[in-house]
DNA sequence: TTCTTGTCACCTAGGTGTTAATAT
DNA sequence: ATATTAACACCTAGGTGACAAGAA
């Protein structure tokens, strides 16, 4: 079984519209994509590996003006979707069940072209992340590609890809629990500016703060 | 077979008596242990490991008169010595051999009670870096232990563990070779402050101060 | 005296959104 | 119009030796 870490916030992403920026050199995610894993074998191998599939067959275009997602066509030509493997692959079930699977390692691009094993995604498409569990053999390794492997979906990790950001509120929650972005944010102090910007993003929609204060807590 | 990289650097300290700061939280190594491997199955397990085994029996002490190491006692009584395996340990061949083993999350420590897995060293005494390649199986596993690991020991890569540093030159050195010293570099250019300070260093000795130059410009 | 410890300014290395310029 | 790019200031995270204070 998996657990998705930092699932509030997620959460939080997710009921505004999860955004993620690619960039030509590859950009992280955020939240960064973070699973704990239960019920492993500790003495089999096992290989780790995320990919993103497309939602549906459409692009995207943001509307200011509703401030929400419209259809702007079909979507574009994609290439053949790549996988990343988690770089501590493959390793026993003790080592992933041991602490957090973190894929920090992970970029996104949109850059058709790129050689450094990235992964390629279309700019104003919506994607979902997948995460594989591949078990590689304990002693015997023969029964290999069939039905060993386990594959996990959290739908609220799903996102838009994107260039720059379009949707205001997206950016001040980026703002809000990226520490690497703490250089824009309006206060100092590390409390009140999670939840100062928070309040301001949902401008009186309010709906329980305390899952994200709960979420970054766990970072600190 | 294994060739060590930056041999230029390591002679250079080697010759002037290399000596490595040991401190409570862990100090990584400078010059940093790396090896080139060749001749390794490509398809079949291998750890990679380090360890430090005493020159001697001695206390040493610095006599900044004579500007020498002179001997100062009998050994102190040491832990149990400790290994560092390499993070990407196990893996095949074919990983270790495709570009250079680095050990830079090594650290080396002087307090007994450590509990972060770094190497203990008793200051002011000597110390021998060793390399292993233990082979752990490709298909069968069962004959190992035995003879199934080959050690690699490089001289000029024996030094004394001090918690500050005590050769005047071997400091320059290291601010002239180490990146992160930088800030203690009397000129700015990169190529003025390491060919500069290294003559002064050798004040009138002036052996090869091109051998320095050829490994310095490997990490540009 | 001799050695060790903790703090610090100064770096490397790289992850942020911003902004202005550029494509399309 | 809309989408993308590249440079940038501002962070996180952590590796340097210097230095003053402390310990043996």
């Amino acid at each position: 079984n998996t657990v998705l870490e930092m699932k509030g916030l997620w959460d939080e992403f997710n009921e505004l519209g999860t955004e993620m920026i690619v960039t030509k050199a590859g950009r992280r995610m955020f939240p960064t994509f973070q699973v704990k894993l239960l019920g492993m074998d500790p003495s089999a191998d096992y290989m780790l590996m995320m990919d993103f599939v497309p939602v549906d067959d459409k692009r995207w275009r943001y509307a200011f003006g509703s401030s929400s997602w419209v259809v702007a066509g079909k979507a574009d030509p994609n290439m053949p979707p790549r996988i990343h493997v988690h770089p501590d692959s493959p390793a026993k079930g003790l080592h992933w069940t041991k602490q957090v699977v973190s894929f920090d390692k992970l970029k996104l691009t949109n850059n058709q072209l790129d050689d450094q094993g990235h992964i390629i995604l279309n700019s104003m498409h919506r994607y979902q992340p997948r995460f594989h569990v591949v078990y590689v053999g304990g002693k015997d390794e023969n029964l290999s590609s069939t039905e060993n492997f386990k594959t996990f979906v959290f739908n609220e990790c799903r996102f838009w890809a994107v260039t720059a950001y379009q949707n205001h509120r997206i950016t001040q929650l980026k703002i809000a629990s990226n520490p690497f972005a703490k250089g824009f944010r309006d206060c100092d102090a590390d409390d009140c500016s999670v939840a100062d910007v928070l309040n301001n993003a949902q401008s009186g929609t309010q709906r329980r703060p305390e899952s994200v204060l709960g979420s970054i807590s766990n970072r600190v």
